[in-house]
DNA sequence: TTGACATATGCCGATATGGGAATATATATT
DNA sequence: AATATATATTCCCATATCGGCATATGTCAA
């Protein structure tokens, strides 16, 4: 078996970097396709197959107006991912605790000599 | 050019729902490699891989101990998505809101009959 | 209807993937 | 030294990927 498809999950879908412009610069407005090109140096195509497997996991939604597609994110397909790397948050908190008491203690035995 | 490689980031990393299971399961406490497949049910060259993916982008951090290898998630490496995520935060609060908007109009319409 | 425009789709090639099975490496034990 | 244990690596295969290019589809305008 390969990778799982791009189109199974916003996992996935995310782990592309210019998908993650595309969102980026389809959260504070919609945009029509040719925006996107434009606005990011991106093939025609290339947009078109992105958007598409952002729409299939429903991280867009799209609206049709005239000959135009207007894309906008569908932030609420994003809070699933937000919620899983939120359970570590406490984690890397207590991590970086860890690194600055060991640091302030570095400086306290400095301190001393 | 193929899709980037697992080794180049941590959202490419996440990508993978057992890589995800390991992260969770590396979470709160470092684990041996055999704990690892018996626990998550996975083989031993699958899970030997999947950490090596996730050594290598610094999602995990590795110790030797005799014969064993004890794994732990660095929760640090995850703080990147973290962010990334939240900058749509307020985007799906506003949807939501307006979601609940629409229903409370809807509701009060009803209530006038 | 014909043509122009906006977007989507199909096909191709190069490449990375993850699982399985076999094997290699490293450490401990006898 | 020989063996056992724990983990890592290699090879193979079927498959999905992304980009480029060409082309199809859908919509508006004259």
């Amino acid at each position: 078996m390969a990778r799982a498809a791009t189109t199974s999950d916003a996992f996935n879908a995310v782990a592309e970097p210019r998908r993650r412009d595309i969102l980026n610069y389809l959260a504070s407005e919609e945009r029509a396709v040719g925006d996107i090109v434009v606005s990011l140096g991106m093939e025609q195509p290339s947009v078109s197959k992105h958007l598409g497997v952002l729409r299939r996991v429903g991280l867009v939604r799209v609206r049709r107006h005239g000959r135009q597609m207007f894309y906008r994110t569908n932030a609420e397909a994003i809070r699933p991912l937000h919620e899983w790397t939120k359970t570590f948050e406490r984690l890397w908190q207590h991590q970086l605790n860890r690194v600055k008491e060991r640091a302030e203690a570095k400086q306290k035995a400095l301190d001393k000599i």
